[in-house]
DNA sequence: GAATTTACGTCAGCCTTGTTGACATTCCAA
DNA sequence: TTGGAATGTCAACAAGGCTGACGTAAATTC
């Protein structure tokens, strides 16, 4: 930071530690990242992994169980947990396919779509004032370490997203 | 992205869209940024939170137990447990301290510093590799949105550490 | 010097969320 | 028709959070 004043193609300063402030940058800033949801669901007897399901959900409305599975990156005796109990609260419905009649596909019902409205408004908020305050070059740099940080195959699960997204 | 090729003093662009992009690529990168470190654990039947603990006495050796408590925001009962387990298998050295004795200074064993090593290896190779894929520019701004989207309190720990550390 | 507070350790018990393994059902596809 | 895929579910377990209560030693305060 201190001798790259020469416009962004200064030579690699990567230092150990360098990087290790960059660890530590991931680990508080995701702590600031998942606090406020965290909060929220506290009061209603969620979890993140509901938080995580939710959001997924409402990112792809019809998604399959192993669809989830396979972005959430998890078992699917600990995934079912957590939809069980989002279908009995009424948040998910869960829909048997119509081509293909094992698959369930997945949707928010109204309620669900408030949680998921409420958590994501919360998050977008601490997002947009981190947007903000870095300014928008900041941002692309952001979006682009990121990318580089994920495994192959998450990137390959976020970059399907962002294309079937906007 | 599409219309701010004008060096980066766009107007801000931060459509709901956008955030949540940030969100998905928070939790995608996430999960990178701890499969390596989390795989080596797994063989040696340690876990994050020895992780974490082990990180951050690396990073500041001689750490108390309440300094080490307020940094990883868990309570003393889950630490102990840790910690405990640490100082059995001698990596961690525990030494009550000279001038307050009721404070307990926390240090790496050499088998704590090979740990810690192996670890941080593993953690700054993928590091370094994302920042040369998205370049200085965007290291740069990376760390700006990290840093802003962090807690007030865990921004001062952040940066106390930065102080201390080169 | 006595009382209080601080730093730490520990026991007990609970919850969430992850895991494995086993098994049943349904149904597509070769 | 048969194998394999997609899903659900039961049981059992572990890591790592949490609260509450209690104990001890040392520092601090009155």
């Amino acid at each position: 930071m201190a001798e790259s004043a020469t416009g962004g193609e200064t030579l690699l300063f990567l230092t150990d530690e360098q990087l290790r402030q960059g660890i530590e940058a991931m680990f508080f800033a995701y702590r600031g990242f998942t606090a406020d949801p965290d909060r929220i669901l506290d009061g209603k007897d969620y979890g993140r992994a509901h938080h995580r399901a939710v959001h997924f959900i409402h990112r792809s409305p019809g998604t399959t169980v192993s669809n989830l599975l396979a972005i959430l990156g998890v078992t699917k005796q600990s995934l079912n947990r957590v939809l069980r109990r989002l279908i009995e609260d009424d948040l998910v419905r869960s829909d048997k396919g119509k081509v293909d009649q094992r698959e369930r596909h997945l949707f928010l019902t109204p309620k669900g779509q408030a949680l998921e409205r409420e958590l994501s408004d919360a998050q977008r908020a601490r997002m947009r004032a981190a947007y903000r305050a870095a300014g928008p070059q900041a941002v692309v740099g952001f979006r682009q370490v990121l990318e580089a940080m994920m495994d192959p195959e998450m990137r390959r699960q976020y970059n399907r997203l962002r294309e079937a997204g906007p």
